[in-house]
DNA sequence: ACAGAAACTGACTACAAGTCAATATATAAA
DNA sequence: TTTATATATTGACTTGTAGTCAGTTTCTGT
């Protein structure tokens, strides 16, 4: 048994190594300029190698792509938990988002760019371990900016923030990170879009993102 | 004269075919999925003429994105000129951006898209000729949006708009755009990015950031 | 020591971007 | 009208890279 378990460690390590070199190519010649073999130099295994821990280029972008998400969920996280009251803790998500540009660049990048590639929105949507991780994360974030929302809005000092409507402020993230291309291929159907994904109405979401746009 | 000045103009409108050929693949099957052989099909040309008409895949797509660009100029510009006061001419504004998602998903992708490409962000920082089209539609944008934001602070009507500052309001836009991944490669890069390109320090941009993520 | 499983390799295949010598067509000159 | 020159077009070819797979090495249990 103890075997088992070291094996299995032992190729999430190696993957996890892949990944490191994988990141470090991509990042310094981006998507296009960089080569499998490159990789597999850089990881130094030969190339089918890298195919028996990836399904494909797409896949191991993903998997970087994934790692983004994650480093900007604790950013966000961090953030949201440093607020001592309802209203800096969102003031914490708009500091997120921007230390999260400055700091992780790249990382950001490749979350913005995940969605360009078919086969990584194809796995996103259709595959169900990562769909599930994908909404896992997406729940997560969703709660951690709805309770700084509540607490906001629950908040006795900040007046202006007392009487907005807690959905309305949830579904302007949501409609932000639409806009902002955030993680999603169909943000361009829109209508598609949020029925399938948010079940709600076009309508409100379009509400929503005005809200975003709000000055 | 008069044979010289047709060729041109039929030559144009090659070239015109081709973008329309190549504009129904893309959108259809997506950038990676289109092959220039499947492009030459549709527009009856072969492949060898494309290449006459266009340097590579990546500036078939520029072409494209360019198109795209004028669309949404134009619903912005259609948008602002409805609006009978300052504060209406502001609510075109997000109007805009809606309508232009809703109405031209795919050109809109295009645009958002047009910056992924290596090539493509080439041309526009070095090649002088895009980068000067680049720029005159750039500052169109801003004229247009700065009107609006000046009749607004200008208008006794909107309290709330009076007292804010204009060139807060402009930056806020351009951060947004910068945020939105707007047209822009190096919306990355923020700290090079605003001087380089804005001449304004990296704090005031983020300021201006932070106030479009206000609600 | 041996058999079978698991991990790994790199030469090979398939496919698509981009090239270029050859060909066709249009224009100008004689 | 004929010929010469310039311009436009072609598609077979070259090149580069993603992805495969038959063969080899290393590990594990008996």
């Amino acid at each position: 048994m103890g075997i088992a378990e070291r094996q299995e460690r032992e190729k999430a390590q190696k993957r996890e190594a892949i990944i490191n070199a994988a990141e470090k190519i991509f990042f310094a010649k981006g998507y296009e300029n960089t080569t499998m073999d490159e990789i597999a130099e850089e990881a130094e295994y030969s190339k089918g190698t890298i195919y028996l821990y990836f399904k494909n280029k797409e896949d191991l972008y993903l998997a970087i792509s994934a790692r983004s998400a994650e480093i900007f969920y604790e950013i966000l996280k961090e953030e949201i938990d440093k607020g001592k009251n309802g209203k800096e803790k969102l003031d914490g998500i708009k500091k997120a988002y921007l230390r999260a540009f400055l700091e992780h660049p790249n990382h950001m990048k490749a979350i913005l760019h995940a969605s360009r590639y078919p086969a990584i929105t194809d796995k996103m949507l259709n595959d169900e371990i990562t769909k599930l991780q994908f909404q896992e994360k997406q729940q997560k974030l969703q709660e951690l900016i709805l309770s700084a929302i509540t607490m906001a809005s629950e908040d006795k000092s900040s007046t202006e923030l007392a009487s907005i409507n807690k959905e309305d402020l949830l579904m302007t993230f949501l409609g932000g990170g639409i806009l902002l291309e955030g993680m999603y291929k169909h943000m361009f159907d829109i209508k598609d879009f949020c029925e399938k994904y948010y079940k709600i109405k076009p309508e409100d979401l379009i509400k929503a993102a005005y809200g975003l746009l709000k000055f």
